[in-house]
DNA sequence: CCATTTCTGACACACGGTGCCATAACCTGA
DNA sequence: TCAGGTTATGGCACCGTGTGTCAGAAATGG
């Protein structure tokens, strides 16, 4: 794993020749333009002027290139839970955290689009994406164990429910490119969180 | 993809010097002993009288090694849904299909416990899984549309619903031995299959 | 015995990913 | 201006996965 840290201190030292996000962006045009598995890290390298070496000094997996923002959404996932009521229906606080979690800038709405489909429609994209899944679905167990703590089951199907709606409006986003994400959001896991389990 | 077919016909050439199931048997050995990234494909290759090149002629995937009964059970599943009565409840047929979709002889519970266990466990198993998830949930959308054929966001949830519930399952499975994956089964898709949408 | 069919193993190769090390580019203090 | 510390970079070697190719082994039927 390695993952050497580029541009976390920037005190001292020589100052990195690129950024993450800049990485993130020529990759994504080439996956877009010429597809995943045919762009080569090399070839992402070369566009953004580094070697090979040092693409994975800040994507450890090129995969990873495809999911820059998921830390900032996982940790906005996480504070929206905590942060919340604890009186206010659960399915109320997960949709709205889910939601705030996964909002971005009018801006950007290409580009998440893209994005979307990229992880949606590439197998190893896909694949990798697990990772991710993982880390939300235990933030979302935990919330709901923090609201149920005798309930073994409860945990796991919260996590499962929030993850599966969360897929279902992106595929539901990326067929209905017109609709909005977060409409999509609020209906899917409306359908799929189950119905508030009775009070302890 | 390649995927040289090993042993589909068997009239005729020279016979197969071993089998798919031998092969997962084996590599399943391996995995539970020391780990699945740390047996190599020459690993399982020589433990089974192989040779590396030929072991990718059985599983074009190293992980595919831990899916050999995946189609089968896809089959099963796909079978179960399409030849329920169309007047029963949906969710009904759903849960009963699903349970015979992955039902195992009563001898094969521990191998089947760890086998669920490589998979649920396993980031880089985790990740080769999305392949059959991706073939349950469409499986299980195509089944909703048939149901109704006019709502476009039915079969979305439905499918990736019987997903969450069978992953939801399984984890509690691994979590609790002493339980039965068909209880699990039956609970967990109770939970998450949305209610009847009203007739069309 | 020959032709056909199918499986097998060996070789070469591309690509992803990692460890190692020399070096470039910045900053600070003397 | 120079020395020393810090951090990013790039080159190299290396391993494992996965694939294309091809010669040859082992069965079948005529």
């Amino acid at each position: 794993m390695e993952q050497g840290r580029v541009a976390t201190g920037d005190r001292g030292g020589r100052p990195a020749i690129t950024s993450a996000h800049e990485l993130a962006a020529v990759a994504q045009r080439l996956f877009v333009a010429h597809g995943f598995d045919e762009t080569s890290v090399e070839d992402i390298a070369t566009a953004a002027g580094i070697s090979r070496r040092t693409f994975f000094r800040y994507f450890s997996v090129k995969a990873d290139v495809c999911f820059a923002d998921s830390p900032t959404e996982l940790v906005r996932l996480q504070q929206a839970l905590s942060a919340a009521d604890p009186h206010e229906s659960y399915r109320l606080v997960i949709v709205r955290a889910v939601v705030a979690a996964l909002r971005f800038p009018p801006g950007e709405r290409e580009w998440a689009w893209q994005r979307a489909q990229l992880v949606l429609e590439v197998p190893v994209l896909q694949a990798h994406a697990t990772r991710i899944y993982a880390q939300w679905r235990k933030a979302a167990a935990e919330f709901a164990r923090g609201r149920r703590p005798d309930d073994d089951v409860f945990p796991v199907v919260v996590g499962h429910a929030v993850l599966a709606g969360t897929l279902a409006a992106h595929e539901y986003w990326i067929t209905h490119p017109a609709s909005g994400l977060d409409d999509a959001l609020v209906r899917m896991l409306d359908l799929l969180l189950p119905p508030e389990p009775p009070a302890p």
